[in-house]
DNA sequence: TGTATCTGTATCATTTATGATTACAGTATC
DNA sequence: GATACTGTAATCATAAATGATACAGATACA
């Protein structure tokens, strides 16, 4: 699984959580505890997908574009890391005879494929306030 | 995703396929296009966990313990793999005050053992048959 | 009983993936 | 025009995954 999800998953639960909905990178990568380079990218995946808006100069930073209740987990899991389920390394070898050793990775791709169907589907239920909701109960 | 559950299923797969339901690390290896050593170190696995039994000396190897039809992938993902779509990366730091920053990565380690509970329900319903019957269709 | 062949497991090397750092052009604001 | 942002790419460092090797223990068989 790609740990940019959970990178897009924080900064837009710290936006929604903000009373103004606005931060800038370096603002938000304290908060995540990363660089503000890796969230400007994730942030770019994210304005491309309509979650946030960019402002670029003094005060600028990036605002979310939504209401909390509405963004799922699911929308986000799409844009920022559709497919990661999936492993990298392949099994078999096309080459070989033996029809297992040959064929199995397609048939896993396809398992994969359907489980990342069912994964957001989870998802969707999850919305920004919900997980908001959440940690205010874990405090 | 761990790709020893591949790995597992491929053997396990491999091992329905053939007549005997049996053979070495070493041709399984060659099947699954790694080395005999990884084989062992997930074969070890499943043995502990059923799936197949273990025949030392000339002339052994591992032999499928199990009806085909009756083992699923779910089975196998909780003995090799469970919890692997977890990310390792940790959003975060628990010692600052923030509460987003503090609690987040717990929500999230919910939200992704319970997502894990939902790709075993869907995982249930693959057989080894199952994975048979669609590598010989696309054969 | 000695030899060959296999598993079980640990260790080390190598490759690959991931994340951090740095840099700089482009853009808005004051 | 100076300042403070984003967008993006390149590079470097580190961590994780995989491959390779080695060897003790177990079994079969001549």
């Amino acid at each position: 699984m790609n740990s940019e999800f959970t990178i897009a998953v924080h900064s837009l639960v710290f936006l929604a959580y903000l009373p103004e909905h606005m931060a800038s990178s370096d603002v938000i990568a304290k908060n995540v505890s990363t660089n503000p380079a890796r969230i400007r990218k994730v942030m770019s995946c994210l304005r491309k997908g309509g979650f946030v808006k960019t402002k670029e100069g003094i005060g600028g930073g990036y605002i979310l574009n939504g209401d909390p209740q509405e963004i799922t987990l699911a929308q986000i899991y799409r844009t920022v890391a559709c497919g990661t389920i999936k492993p990298h390394w392949c099994t078999g070898d096309p080459e070989q005879n033996c029809m297992i050793s040959s064929n199995l990775q397609s048939v896993m791709d396809d398992i994969f494929n359907e489980a990342d169907l069912y994964f957001e589907q989870y998802l969707n239920r999850i919305t920004l306030s919900f997980v908001l909701e959440r940690i205010k109960q874990n405090k």
